[in-house]
This record gives C-alpha cells, structure tokens and sequence, in this order.
DNA sequence: TCATCTGTACTATTGACAATAATACAGATG
DNA sequence: CATCTGTATTATTGTCAATAGTACAGATGA
C-alpha cells in the first residue's frame, strides 16, 4: 500500500504520518476510503505493530482519519482531512520562511526556490 | 551577548547555532569579530558549557566560526559566514516547499505567505 | 614566573524518546 | 466460533540531549 523508503533520520511514525496525510492531500486515499490495517501495513513496512498505530492515533488526533474498534481506519469525510493537511502545510512552511526571513534572506531569492519547484509560471 | 528565549522543543545547541548565524548573516557579527567564551555564553543562558562547545563546535564545522584553542572563536573573514548562512538558509526553505508542494499545496498559497512575510513589494 | 582565561577532550549519569517485543481485551464479521 | 479489527499495557533496548566534573595545553597579562 504505502511504499515509504524509511530515512534514518526521520522517525519512522513521523513518516508514516507524512505519507498518510500526502496520500489524503492529493486525494489518492479519498474520504471514507479504509486504510490497511495496523498490522498490515507494519508487516508491509517490517515495522512494529506498535509504531504503526502511534502514526494512525496521531493522525486520528488531527482529525485527518477517523478509527472504528473491530471496524478500520478511514479518511476523515468532506475532504475535511485534505483541507486539513494543506493547513498544517502551509503553517509549516510559513515557519520555514519566517526562519529564512529572519538570516535576511531576500525575498528575490526565496522566489527563485518558488519558481524552481512549482515552476516559473503562476497557474500550471 | 546572546539573548536567546529557550525553546524547550528544540535541542539548545540548535539553538544556539541559529542564533550565531542569524546575527552572523545580519552582520551584527561582524568577521573577525571574536564571539563570547565557551564558559561565559554558558553561564549568560544559565546552560551547561558542554552544551555551547557543541554548537561552537558545528558552527565551526559549518564554516561559521574559526576557534583558536586558547584565544577565542571568531566569524568567519571575507564574510565566508555571512554566505553560509544564507546558502543553509535557502537550502532549508527549499526543503520546505517541497515538502509543501508534496501535499498539492498551490503555488499562490504560497506566494501569499511570502507577502506576508517579506512585504507585498518585491523590493523593500 | 604565575595565576587566569582560552579551546578542547574525556568519562559518567540522568532523562526523554523512538522502537521493539510480547501480550491482552472487546467488538465486528463471516 | 475463529478471525480480524483497533486499542491498551508493560518491559526492554538504544540513541541522544543535557548535565556534572575533571583535565590538559597554549595564551595572556600582571
């Protein structure tokens, strides 16, 4: 389901939680839709059941999916979830740019780095 | 010297690092300039001088700094620092966008946020 | 010369946290 | 009734940040 290669240096729920909620935002995993299993997916990712299921309370926690005991996991409906990752991204990246901001790091520069990953024109 | 509010979710030496650099690259370091005492800079933020050997340690490995072992630690001439940082600065902020165009966050979101944060007008 | 300050190095301990291991329970599903 | 589900618990291991304490060698100035 998930083909996560496990960097290091990241902690492994964190990522899953990465994957998860990048999967929901482009609507690859679509409301409502179950997710495997906790033990599923550990035993695809060959990581602990444990590990997996802090990452689904996490994102339970953020409202991204909602969990049904004896039921499954799914994603949260009314693309509630996919707003909600944008958000958090956003904020995110909000505080990457307040960081940079503050080295004095142009704005010219930072919109070059924009033009590099999004591409050079507005609307694609 | 130093008047760093601690964030107990971040590591203290990152902190520090930052902290160094951010005034490196705003040039209130000036190169050549000799930075406070290992000791002195611990006892000023009530830390531990192990502590703020590390960040002087990776901010000389950075490039930031040169320390000569009995004299001080000092920035970095010829504004090699002030470079550096901005280089690191602008790397991380890369990482960031796309680690937010990962999730199918708009470029005009992110445009937004940059008007917010450096000011509508390009220059300033 | 000598006390002091400098960066640097080392060991040890504490606490927090990630990850693992191994169970266990209750509800649903067929 | 066996099985799968989410959930919970306890314990152990390993890593890392931070602290504590100590030590050494070079410089600096009185």
């Amino acid at each position: 389901m998930f083909d996560i290669k496990l960097d290091p240096n990241m902690s492994i729920h964190e990522q899953i939680c990465g994957e998860v909620a990048r999967l929901i935002s482009l609507g690859i995993l679509a409301p409502d839709e179950k997710l495997p299993a906790v033990r599923e997916t550990a035993k695809a990712l060959g990581v602990n059941p444990n590990t997996v299921q802090k990452a689904y309370a996490a994102l339970e926690k953020s409202g991204l999916i909602y969990s049904l005991p004896a039921k499954g996991s799914y994603v949260s409906p009314g693309g509630k979830a996919a707003e909600a990752v944008k958000r958090e991204a956003a904020a995110e990246l909000r505080t990457a740019m307040e960081k940079a901001a503050a080295t004095g790091l142009e704005r010219d520069a930072a919109e070059a780095l924009m033009d590099d990953i999004w591409g050079k024109r507005g609307k694609e």
